[in-house]
DNA sequence: CGTTACCTTGAATCTCCTCAATACACGTGG
DNA sequence: CCACGTGTATTGAGGAGATTCAAGGTAACG
């Protein structure tokens, strides 16, 4: 891994209008008033447009934008000088990019295409009229960032208290009911785009100790998952595996 | 561990007043607007006092208030069935307590006092007109939570990635720096009210491993830390070891 | 048809865990 | 005052688990 950073580019052609926004569509989502949505739309200034591997966001870098993801798949990583890196979390649609940029001056990790995206970008110069004239919106963000410290802290858990086969089992029910979230999956398939690399990177062992992990873990039976195709065999047994996760709320918020 | 759940108890009686809160005196925090200072004056409701050892917020379980840290160091945890916890963060003045229960409806961790505590509190339902009337409170309470996320993401990368002796190195640094950021440690020295059992559960080690590493440390002469008190002797070194811990922000907010 | 990315497996080594025992400081009650 | 229990810190020994090094395999892509 992998390709180089790169700026980014706004499409401005052949944009979603926020009104037929997919993901609004979507039952976890409240609705807008028509206030905020006529708000939303002008806040949204084009789309941006990154490639596999592509550098969405630098580690200590500002950003003069904020994102949402649109359609695709990204990671939230820290590396550090020697090359080990740890996966912090992942963003699939619906999810919120480059809050630490806006609110605290600069990313403190970085963030990477995992797949094809596209993203709706918002300039964050605006972000403060938002909090002026749309406190629901403004709630809707903060509701956002605890949630993902909620998710954050689960992974800690996991990371610092469980075995490999607990872990491994955690992070792919957690991503697979996430990706459920928004659509993404059926009853019990979904494209979990991630190489092993990223898995032993996310649960904080080697890429050699997962591997052979994941090798007992697929022979038991309860998923499979090859060529980022995941099929879910026994769901119970899973959230047995994973420490019982706790399920996802239904969220309030969009952007 | 430890004593059971205690209720708040509520001391109208000798309440600090925000317009002397201590905390405020700190350069580190923004000056409020006098409008804001009246509204987090009228929030305030009073004040709780927990002995160390008790619990502040359960895990699962709503809790009807917000609270800020006025006094004390509070221990934020996850515990598996099988007694195994993870610590996730530790709360010290000026750290808010229990967004999760009035943004996610329950509290997805548990909140320990870690030494006797004082606690500001603050009825949830009266968040909502927080931000609706006073959108740079409410900007401060997102921009706090951003900055816990980024907190959260860098003790995962410690779990996930470091040895045991960076670890430890970073932890002790972390809050030997967040207890100096509120005036709770002068050029080298400061109380750090942990045990080593702490320590362990919050980088993921047993606790005797903990131990042994703590002791090859201490060895090397870089801090020294019994009975509480902490006295850094060699803050690069230590900064080396911990694999240079981001420095903190100054903090735009306060409540 | 060679290169690259990803996955898989074995072997040797070292980290970390569990079990177990000891020590000290503290407070309590006899 | 001493005996005792409790919480915390320390150390040793043996074994499970994770790491690193190394090699080989497959599929995709120019």
């Amino acid at each position: 891994m992998t390709a180089k950073a790169t700026p980014a580019r706004a499409t401005r052609a052949r944009v979603t209008p926020c009104t037929h926004c997919p993901l609004r569509q979507l039952k976890s989502y409240r609705e807008f008033t028509p206030e905020e949505l006529r708000f939303v739309e002008a806040f949204k200034v084009g789309e941006a447009r990154f490639r596999a591997g592509e550098t969405i966001l630098a580690e200590n870098e500002p950003s003069p934008y904020l994102y949402t993801v649109l359609d695709g798949w990204a990671v939230k990583h820290k590396s550090l000088e020697d090359g080990r890196r740890q996966i912090i979390n992942y963003a699939l649609p619906g999810d919120l990019l480059g809050l630490q940029s806006a609110m605290l001056e600069r990313m403190r990790h970085a963030v990477d295409a995992l797949t094809d995206v596209t993203l709706c970008v918002f300039p964050k110069e605006r972000l403060w009229s938002l909090f002026e004239k749309h406190p629901g919106l403004a709630f809707d963000i903060t509701w956002i960032a605890a949630e993902e410290k909620s998710i954050l802290a689960d992974f800690l858990v996991s990371v610092g208290q469980r075995s490999a086969a607990e872990r491994i089992a955690f992070l792919l029910l957690t991503l697979f009911r996430r990706a459920a979230r928004v659509g993404l999956a059926d009853e019990s398939r979904a494209v979990l785009p991630l190489t092993q690399e990223h898995l032993a990177d996310t649960i904080g062992f080697s890429l050699v100790h997962t591997n052979k992990s994941l090798t007992l873990l697929r022979r038991a039976g309860v998923f499979s998952w090859s060529g980022f195709e995941f099929t879910l065999h026994d769901e119970a047994t899973l959230y047995e595996m994973a420490g019982h996760p706790p399920g996802q709320p239904v969220p309030r918020p969009f952007i």
